[in-house]
DNA sequence: CAACATATCT
DNA sequence: CAGATATGTT
């Protein structure tokens, strides 16, 4: 690699590494050089390299290789391929939470830009004096340890002068303990303990385990000269939804450390960050789960959610699915389930889930907020809390000047009130927020207590009412538009969800225990009175599914592969053994008293084909069994089903954007070995001459520059449009290039239902069947 | 001893 | 606070 023996090749030496992004070559070199220029006088002091690249294909395969020596990104938003904010999310899922800068000579940017979770947006032109200020962030991230990998070694004292800034490498640790006290290694815990103190063998090839930067296999290539590029990595929202579906695949009680490691496969993790990012989530979990219990009797009512969910074998393995589990994760469950079963109390949440107009918590949320809003609907089922994406994204107008993007914390209560005619609740942030604020809106991230909150990014638990970011536990009525995990109640995702989430619409993958859902992505077990449009796995009652159905899913409706002891189906693909009552339009075979449009096989008792198929299935056929040893190819093709495709459905990315999913999202998986390809960056060498003043450097002035997150890598502090799926695979792109729209759903949208449809389980099944007839 | 859970540190 | 690291346990 042409550039890096830069970074390794000075003893002391504070090394800042800006990559420079951007197609437009004069432009590029233009800058790269500029950037050099700007050296820091002191040479033996601070040395600064430009890695100047051509576009974002480009960055990501030099990051693969230098991911850890990178302290800032500086890239162009307009470029083929991949704009500068599809590349920062793209850093951010591969990568983690690298400070990156936008420039755009299109201010509408800037907003974007920040939401997006850039650090900063500079407009174009830039002058040169600014670019100093490149260095500034770069240093700042750098002292912060947010952005690169040398936070081990960096001091967080935020009024360090520049030379106790200096940065050491692992070549010199021995001049690192002599020079700077503070860095005295740690010997090495496991060698502490296997080997009575000696920490000389475990500890060199635990120091030396380098994780390769470039996305490698991580198979710890050994190399003394090398620096222990041990860097803090960030659990960005998409790496947090990637543990989840993890902890969903394994199952929640057998999820471990090495297990999520070998599912998330993402090369750059390491068993002990996953173990300690485990060791989080679950007290998280307890947290929420010890709030959920404390708050149960007035906060989330089951009333509503039970009003809806009248089925009590419904609700069981909900609760029996975890039980067995002793750790923590069983005792929150065993608390969600005292949640869920008590008698609610007609408080806030219920009134969210029931079909009624009068005000949602009332004593909370105006009915006028409401109906002002268009925020809630209350004539969905399952609350499908759509929000209006015009109104959540339009800044201008009679909006302005009441949000606040930059100032997470600011309590700026009653600035939107009367926007949202609410009081004194029911403030805006673009950025993140953290406290217990009723109605806010907010783009960046939320913290729990947030009742009828609205957020772009990261939330966690308790916030009813809806989001449009990520979402955790114990979340009801809501809307999101990012992950959301389980216990939520009510809620309509446009993206992941995991368990315990009933009476939800989703567009993205489910797990299990979700009862009356619609979704268009994959859904695993014990998933009853779902639609869904892919995949489903076994024991999903009452669903209608659009894809491949495995066992025990009686009352379904699908549109592919299904296999045995699906009762009451509807298929319009293939169709496996034991099957009575179906219908089908694909080839089936071993179905009793089904209905079929296609070729039929063996025992297949009381079944039809085209001719008076229908007819037959409607006329419960199923109960006249006889057995009709048929030929196959016999039945008439029946022309022109209509078949969902795949292809038309949207997912909705945080913005409300419809995005067409391509693929299948089965074959999304986290590739970081491919691209291997060589880097190919520009140097520039150039006369460190130009002298820039010290104070320069840690001297922010005001200007024009729009700063955001400065202390980089908080996962709390960025937002992000984007979700997992979108930054990753070939096999799974969503563009973010469409206008924003809220409404094409070609799909059986349950939460459009009448309440009185769900209440009743015949009901809902003609619903369902009448639909897909 | 690897891997896990928990405690503590930064 | 989030993530890393140390320590105890299986």
């Amino acid at each position: 690699m042409a550039f890096a023996q830069p970074f390794y090749n000075q003893s002391s030496l504070l090394r800042i590494n800006v990559m420079v992004v951007d197609d437009d070559p004069v432009f590029l070199e233009i800058m790269s050089r500029t950037l050099e220029k700007l050296k820091y006088r002191d040479s033996s002091t601070m040395e600064i390299t430009v890695i100047a690249v051509k576009d974002s294909r480009e960055a990501l395969s030099t990051l693969k290789i230098e991911r850890n020596n990178i302290d800032l990104i500086v890239t162009d938003y307009y470029m083929p391929d991949m704009n500068g904010l599809q590349l920062k999310k793209q850093i951010t899922q591969e990568y983690g939470n690298l400070p990156v800068i936008v420039m755009s000579s299109d201010t509408d940017k800037e907003h974007e830009s920040l939401t997006c979770g850039a650090m900063g947006f500079i407009q174009k032109p830039i002058k040169a004096t600014e670019l100093t200020k490149f260095y500034q962030l770069a240093l700042k991230c750098k002292r912060n340890g947010k952005s690169t990998l040398w936070t081990e070694n960096n001091h967080n004292d935020t009024d360090v002068s520049i030379s106790q800034q200096i940065q050491f490498f692992p070549e010199q640790d021995n001049l690192m303990m002599t020079k700077t006290k503070k860095f005295s290694p740690r010997p090495d815990s496991r060698s502490m303990n296997s080997s009575n103190g000696t920490c000389v063998s475990t500890d060199a090839s635990r120091k030396n385990k380098k994780r390769k930067a470039n996305g490698g296999s991580g198979d710890g290539v050994e190399s003394l000269s090398q620096p222990s590029m041990k860097s803090k990595i960030t659990w960005t929202d998409d790496l947090h939804d990637l543990f989840l579906q993890a902890i969903r695949h394994i199952g929640l009680d057998k999820a471990v450390p090495k297990k999520i490691l070998e599912f998330m496969n993402v090369s750059y993790l390491t068993r002990e960050n996953v173990a300690s990012h485990l060791q989080k989530y679950r007290q998280f979990l307890r947290k929420v789960a010890e709030r959920s219990s404390l708050c149960s009797s007035n906060m989330l009512p089951s009333n509503g959610i039970d009003s809806i969910y009248p089925y009590p074998h419904t609700r069981e393995p909900y609760y029996n699915n975890y039980t067995s589990s002793s750790s923590w994760y069983g005792t929150s469950l065993s608390n969600n389930r005292s949640f869920y079963s008590n008698p609610g109390h007609g408080l806030g949440q219920s009134r969210l889930l029931s079909n009624t107009s009068d005000p949602v918590r009332s004593n909370q949320m105006p009915h006028s907020y409401m109906n002002r809003s268009s925020t809630y609907d209350t004539h969905r089922i399952g609350s499908n809390l759509t929000l209006p994406v015009e109104s959540n994204l339009n800044y201008s107008s009679q909006n302005v000047g009441r949000r606040s993007f930059l100032e997470p914390t600011a309590n700026k209560t009653s600035q939107t009130s009367q926007a949202l005619g609410f009081e004194q609740h029911g403030l805006s942030a673009i950025n993140g927020s953290g406290f217990n604020n009723n109605t806010l809106i907010s783009y960046g991230s939320l913290a729990p207590n947030q009742l009828g909150t609205n957020s772009y990014k990261g939330s966690i638990s308790t916030q009813q009412g809806m989001t449009n970011g990520s979402l955790a536990l114990n979340q009801p009525g809501m809307s999101a538009y990012g992950s959301s995990t389980s216990t939520q109640p009510g809620m309509s995702s446009h993206i992941s969800l995991t368990t315990n989430q009933p009476g939800r619409n989703s567009y993205g993958s489910l797990t299990a225990p979700q009862p009356r859902m619609s979704t268009h992505e994959s859904l695993s077990p014990n998933q009853q009175g779902i639609s869904s449009y892919e995949n489903l796995t076994s024991n999903q009652l009452g669903m209608d599914s659009h894809g491949s159905l495995s066992h025990d899913q009686p009352r379904m409706s699908s549109y592919e592969n299904l296999t045995s002891n699906n009762l009451g189906l509807s298929s319009h693909g293939f169709l496996t053994p034991n099957q009575p009552g179906l219908k089908s339009y694909g080839s089936a075979i071993h179905n009793v008293g089904l209905n079929s449009f296609e070729g039929l096989t063996t025992h297949q008792p009381g079944s039809s084909n085209f001719s008076y198929g229908l007819q037959s299935f409607l006329n419960n056929e199923n109960t006249a069994y006889e057995p009709q040893p048929q030929t196959h190819a016999q039945a008439a093709a029946q022309p022109n089903i209509e078949i969902p495709q795949q292809e038309n459905l949207s997912l909705f990315d945080d913005l409300g954007n419809i995005n067409e999913l391509l693929c299948d999202i089965s074959n999304f998986e986290l590739d970081h070995n491919k691209q291997q390809e060589a880097v190919s960056t520009t140097q520039f060498e150039l006369p460190a001459n130009v002298s820039t003043e010290m104070n320069q450097f840690f001297s922010l002035e005001d200007d024009d520059w729009t700063f955001l997150n400065t202390n980089q890598g908080l996962s709390n502090g960025e937002t992000s449009n984007n979700v997992a799926p979108e930054t990753n695979s070939q096999t799974f792109n969503m563009s973010t290039n469409h206008d924003q729209e809220q409404d094409a759903q070609d799909f059986v949208d349950w939460s459009f239902l009448n309440p009185e449809d769900l209440a009743n389980e015949y009901d809902f099944m003609d619903s369902l069947f009448n639909g897909m007839n």
